[in-house]
DNA sequence: ATTATCTATAGATCTATAGATAATGC
DNA sequence: ATTATCTATAGATCTATAGATAATGC
């Protein structure tokens, strides 16, 4: 059942924004060939002629990844908005469509360098993004108050995902735009 | 080849004790019970008749790390010395004997509801501990304090562990202690 | 003729169970 | 007699490969 060269690109491309989706919803160890090509209406056998294998497809679907997430915030003006913007349940309980960090960053340390350089260059990218929307001059300074920017964002939006108790989840998310509201 | 019943008793902690290690060192879904029987000088069988299931282990095991953490930390005076001692190259090196809510948090989302009930105290004590650590009268301002100096801290940890450049992964680090020496 | 996709299947890995083994503890 | 541990194995799941199928594109 061979399709067009253009239909077969457009299947590649639908594995992959798939593949960037259930990634960050189920985790690169959670989601096997055969729900990554079903989800794109194919069956396991086209992720090999298409990606050749499962880690390959990860470390272009993690840039996907990224790549999704930042067009989704580019309209946002300043990093407060992209703060409140942030920080919100609907982001939390939408991982999938949501930040590429949050949602892929435990299981980095045991991946392939490929995949590990497609996440790290996707990070620096959001940071350098995020640290353009800071006040003040564009150096170092600003660079590290982006980074710290981004480890309170993501580390309360991991924790409000992690734990049972939809009031302290709540709580989590409120503590930090607390924070960030005063440093940031 | 049975054993009597205070080894039997020391074999069960033993378990336990490598299972919090390895949990927090390569993931909950990333050691079979192979591995964890193994690592306390047993075979897998053994597993079951002190356990039942692997995710009955993992539950008991969760509060194993948040409870050898705590102990591990007892010691710190004050919050600005957690901090300090929290976010170094040491930590970062070795999850297996760090911190339970950054080798944990991300797989918690899709455990089962004894697990993430285990998770969920575990972190309400560790804040419990940080904020009594911190200045000023015990009240809600205080704890959400802590709540969002907790997602900082941990936030920082897991990035510095995934990104692949060892340069960068220091200055996450250096990067969030600036932040919270100011705000904390 | 080429090739995108599918189907069948190999081979590895993982959790769990059942029954055997052998030492404890009454 | 009881039971902690081990061994063999079932059954599920997962990645990957090989060959078949059928439509494209020269």
């Amino acid at each position: 059942m061979r399709v067009s060269k253009e239909k077969a690109a457009e299947n590649r491309e639908r594995i992959l924004t798939e593949a960037a989706r259930l990634f960050r919803e189920r985790g690169l160890s959670g989601v096997g060939v055969d729900a990554l090509t079903e989800a794109a209406g194919l069956t396991y056998g086209s992720l090999y002629s298409h990606f050749g294998s499962k880690e390959t497809l990860m470390a272009e679907a993690v840039e996907q990844a990224f790549a999704g997430f930042a067009t989704k915030t580019s309209a946002t003006k300043n990093a407060a908005a992209f703060v409140k913007q942030y920080l919100t349940a609907e982001h939390r309980d939408d991982p999938g469509d949501g930040c590429a960090v949050a949602g892929l960053v435990c299981e980095m340390s045991r991946q392939s360098s490929a995949v590990r350089r497609a996440f790290t260059e996707g990070v620096k990218g959001a940071v350098a993004r995020l640290g353009a929307r800071l006040p003040g001059e564009p150096n170092r300074a600003r660079e590290d108050k982006a980074w710290a920017t981004i480890a309170t964002l993501m580390g309360a939006m991991v924790l409000a995902r992690a734990v049972d108790d939809p009031a302290l989840s709540d709580r989590i998310l409120s503590a930090a735009r607390g924070r960030l509201g005063k440093a940031a």
